[in-house]
DNA sequence: TATCTCGCAA
DNA sequence: AACACTGCGAGATA
């Protein structure tokens, strides 16, 4: 059995070997030491640390992990180290028993102490790579959708009628009228509000009491926690499912919370569901703990299982238990596998309800907390979680009021959203995130509440904004780092500045944590309020926004240019060396030059800067090459003959080289007109991409045409050959698409040089069979046979439809059973001979062939395009050439096609341009490739 | 001991 | 090329 493990082991060491070097070592807290390796030389040693960590307490991870590291080049031990991450740690408990049950055995493990040499390559695994990044943020928004949405039905479900009666049915008097006095009571509202919330409490307890949780809701988890397996989840619940399982009290804490919101409604109270999303954190940027350490556990869970759990508890020493909880939380329940997840205590659904008299929204939570509480300012909310647990994280706070509304109320329950919780948040991670949160939180709403807002809105946006007041200033530095109110003068960025630098941008004073020695007596530092924090930009940065720089204005802050760069350009322009920077008040709108008599202004360049819709001039418009291409609406301003200025839209920093780096690719984004000629241009335009598009239809029906003509004309052959050779059995491997394909490679100069298809019977089926897993297998007699056999592909798959005619449509290729009957000789020799014969002959032959024919169109093109200037067809047709220069196959598609079929189309010459001169291997690969495409499509 | 700040690396 | 940002270890502080 110990043997077995030993495999194991390895097998899972050779898996994660590479990956796991690098993480290991960050975590180490001293590197490790000469005195390390020492103790642990002797093998024995291991045992004994072994051994006291299954005793109680002594399960030191750090030392295990030392020892591990000093063992680095052994692989057994490589894989202890990994106790780092949980299932490592269940794995590694799971070893330890092994090793013990082993005893001795375990003494063959080596410890090899070449030590340091792991420790080199080590830090760069802790990041994750840029493309990493984006793929979380990715999946962040996604999940931010798909729980938005989740929310949504869920909060219309909680309107259900029949639901709802069920639900008010068991309601007592007393609770009813708590909830709704009769109105000539002649209360005052703070009483009334106190027989309210007293009502909602008993309502709460009444509701809660007959709760049995019996499945895990949503959760928290982290990136290397996505795709594990939650068990004790609700499967498949629809609208139907959902009334059941409310009615029976028996669900998971989220449908128990929808429920409530539910009842609330049916009691006819203005209540809201609020949605705490779960996305897992997209500023986490470091690597997700060990995917492999799970599949560890597998590979061992066979034979130790049921072992391995008890023992488990049984090891889970107070250390250990720590080094979880601290990284994984409480997830670690040592009863069940791995992948359950310990709720947090806090809910992920709740209610707010609507407190009409002191017109505030009430938080209950009736399931999980079984609390109501109405947030208070100052203070945590009850139904904020700790920022370090790992099952519930408050980010993204919805709520979705009976008619529909949705709004972020994460205002409410974050103590200190400002300094924390919002840079968790997509939103804060730029303008464009921010759009897209709003926007589709916006579209969240129903229609008819996206806009609107009522007075509880409004009394809501109040108590948001005095929230904000309320935060106050944060209690570390770290907080003021990015703060939308405050910030501290030595955390500002390079090209930012406080205006006025004086007394009256500072509100306060902070005391930093250590300010005791390091600050030099200066124990307080000021802090600045955000608004008086400008980012500066140079003159052109101001442009590239459509702004100028108000004259007379003096920069706030002079940046000079590193050296090297002086260097570079001294000899230049010596006036560029420093960089003035201004802020945005010392900068107005640009206002360019107006279109008069139909000019459009240029710059010096003959183009004309749009960096923003302001930057179009007066009486100017903007044809966007988004919708038309830059080739067409030229070419249609040149048809109807009016001015325009191809518009630079940005600029496209490309490698930077060295002198002249800021050589920045201007990109043109489209062309400004006089708007008094934007309809007739657009209309110019419209009618050329018509008839380009009717151009390519042309030519795709051309494609296809050609595919059913390739296809008839093997079975001629086909059958020709039958009839006068015999029938010859083939195998089905080699399909006609390979043959299609093969052909197509050749068929422009096949057909172009000889027009009969009889003379090129023998080249052209030799293509035909074309075979990608040859083999070695010489058989020179059948030499001869060669054209024969080549053909015989498609012959015999053709051979059972053949005599009831041609079958276009359908069986062509599901039917390849040859007739094992009427074989001439084996399908094997006869693939292999022609292959051979192919091999021998054909290279040079393909190579050379392409090549005569690619020059003889082009020098036709150029005959034919010399007479053709103006023509609307040359207008793009430059641009097709473009487009071909990374399509060539395709193009050479287009023009054997046209060749075949329709010599004497103009439109040849154009095309055959754009195919453009043929060079190299790659290019066969690419018509493998586009041939592909098209026949599929075909078929 | 837990928390915070700093400096470093990338 | 410079910068921003983060994670981590080390040292300081209460």
């Amino acid at each position: 059995m110990f043997d077995n493990y030993n495999k194991l082991l390895k097998q899972s060491v050779d898996l994660s070997n590479v990956k796991d070097d690098g993480e290991r070592k960050k975590r180490r807290k001293n590197p490790p030491n000469n005195s390390l390796p020492d103790e642990i030389t002797n093998d024995s040693s291991v045992i004994e640390i072994i051994d006291s960590s299954s005793e109680e307490d002594n399960f030191d991870s750090d030392e295990f992990e030392d020892v591990d590291i000093n063992a680095q080049p052994v692989d057994e031990l490589d894989v202890v180290n990994e106790s780092e991450d949980f299932h490592s740690v269940a794995f590694t408990d799971q070893d330890l028993e092994d090793v013990q049950n082993a005893e001795d055995d375990i003494l063959t493990i080596k410890l090899n102490n070449s030590t340091e040499e792991v420790k080199v390559n080590k830090k760069k695994n802790l990041i994750i790579s840029k493309e990493e990044r984006q793929k979380r943020i990715m999946i962040h928004k996604f999940c931010v959708v798909s729980m938005l949405i989740h929310g949504q039905y869920r909060n219309s479900w909680c309107n259900n009628r029949d639901l709802q009666k069920v639900l008010s049915k068991g309601i007592s008097k007393e609770i009813r009228l708590l909830l709704e006095p009769k109105v000539n009571e002649g209360q005052t509202n703070l009483t009334k509000s106190r027989k309210f919330l007293d009502g909602l409490r008993k309502l709460m307890y009444m509701y809660s009491s007959k709760l049995r949780i019996t499945h895990q809701g949503l959760l928290y988890k982290d990136w290397s926690e996505l795709g594990k397996y939650q068990p004790k989840k609700l499967k498949d619940v629809n609208l139907a499912k959902f009334k059941e399982l409310i009615r029976s009290h028996r669900s998971s804490r989220d449908i128990a919370a929808q429920g409530f919101v539910s009842l609330l409604r049916a009691l006819k109270l203005n209540a809201r569901l609020v949605f705490s999303l779960q996305p897992p954190d997209f500023t986490s940027i470091s690597m997700a703990r060990e995917p492999e350490g799970h599949d560890r556990n597998k590979i061992n869970a066979p034979s130790t299982h049921v072992k391995k759990e008890s023992n488990f508890s049984k090891l889970l020493s107070s250390k250990s238990k720590i080094l979880q909880s601290t990284r994984f939380g409480k997830q670690s329940n040592p009863k069940e596998e791995n992948t359950t997840f310990i709720d947090s205590e806090y809910p992920v659904f709740w209610a707010e309800v609507w407190d009409k008299y002191s017109r505030k929204w009430i938080s209950i939570d009736a399931v999980s907390l079984k609390t109501i509480e109405q947030v208070p300012m100052r203070r945590r909310s009850k139904f904020q979680p700790p920022l370090n647990d790992p099952r519930n994280q408050l980010t993204y706070v919805i709520a979705y009021d009976k008619f529909g509304g949705v709004r972020d109320v994460t205002r409410r329950y974050a103590q200190f959203y400002n300094a924390k919780t919002s840079r968790k948040r997509i939103d804060y991670r730029s303008e464009e995130d921010k759009i897209w949160y709003n926007v589709i939180i916006r579209s969240m709403n129903k229609l008819n509440r996206q806009d609107s807002s009522n007075s509880i809105d409004a009394l809501e946006a109040k108590e948001f904004h005095d929230r904000d007041l309320c935060e106050g200033m944060p209690n570390n530095m770290i907080d003021f780092h990015n703060h939308p109110i405050y910030a501290l003068k030595s955390q500002l960025k390079q090209k930012e500045v406080v205006f006025p630098d004086s007394d009256t941008s500072v509100c306060g004073y902070f005391r930093p944590k250590n300010s005791g020695k390091s600050n030099k007596g200066q124990s307080v530092i000021p802090v600045i309020k955000r608004s008086n924090i400008y980012s500066l930009k140079s003159a052109r940065a101001w442009y590239m926004r459509g702004r100028v720089i108000k004259p007379g204005e003096q920069p706030l802050r002079v940046k000079n240019r590193s050296k090297k760069e002086e260097s570079d350009t001294l000899n230049f322009d010596t006036e560029d060396q420093d960089v003035r920077l201004y802020a945005d008040f010392q900068t107005k709108l640009y206002i360019p030059p107006p279109i008069e008599g139909g000019k459009v202004p240029k710059n010096a360049y003959g183009n004309i800067d749009i960096y923003t819709p302001s930057m179009i001039p007066e009486n100017g418009y903007l044809i966007e090459s988004s919708r038309f291409s830059m080739k067409i609406a030229e070419y249609a301003a040149k048809l109807i003959e009016i001015d325009y200025a191809k518009a630079v839209v940005s600029f496209q920093f490309g490698k930077a080289r060295k002198s002249f780096s800021h050589l920045a690719k201007p990109m043109e984004g489209g062309i400004v007109i006089d708007s008094q000629y934007k309809d007739a241009l657009v209309e110019v335009m419209e009618s050329i991409k018509e008839e380009e598009q009717e151009y390519e239809r042309s030519q795709l029906k051309l494609s296809s045409l050609k595919l059913w003509k390739f296809f008839l004309t093997n079975l001629r052959i086909s059958r020709r050959l039958d009839s006068t050779h015999g029938l010859i059995e083939d195998t089905p491997t080699t399909d006609i698409k390979d043959a299609y394909i093969r052909n197509e490679r050749e068929s422009h100069s096949v057909t172009r040089n000889s027009g009969k298809y009889a003379k090129d019977i023998p080249e052209y089926s030799e293509r035909v069979s074309s075979d990608n897993e040859r083999v070695n297998c010489a058989d020179p007699e059948i030499h001869d046979q060669s054209s024969n056999d080549a053909s015989n592909h498609v012959g015999a798959d053709e051979s059972e439809t053949t005599d009831s005619g041609v079958d276009m449509a359908g069986g062509f290729f599901a039917e390849d059973d040859p007739d094992p009957e009427e074989a001439a000789f084996s399908p094997i020799e006869a693939r292999h001979s022609w292959t051979q014969n192919e091999r021998i002959k054909s290279p040079e032959y393909e190579v050379s062939q392409e090549e005569v024919n690619v020059d003889d169109f082009s020098s036709v093109y150029k005959d034919n395009a010399s007479d053709s200037d103006t023509s609307s067809r040359k207008a793009y047709s430059s641009n097709e050439r473009a487009a071909a220069t990374s399509k060539v196959p395709e193009k050479k598609f287009d023009q054997s096609s046209c060749e075949t079929f329709n010599r004497a189309d103009e439109d040849i010459s154009s095309l055959s341009e754009a195919s453009g001169p043929h060079n190299g291997e790659s290019d066969y690969v690419g018509s493998y490739e586009s041939f592909d495409f098209q026949y599929s499509d075909s078929e």
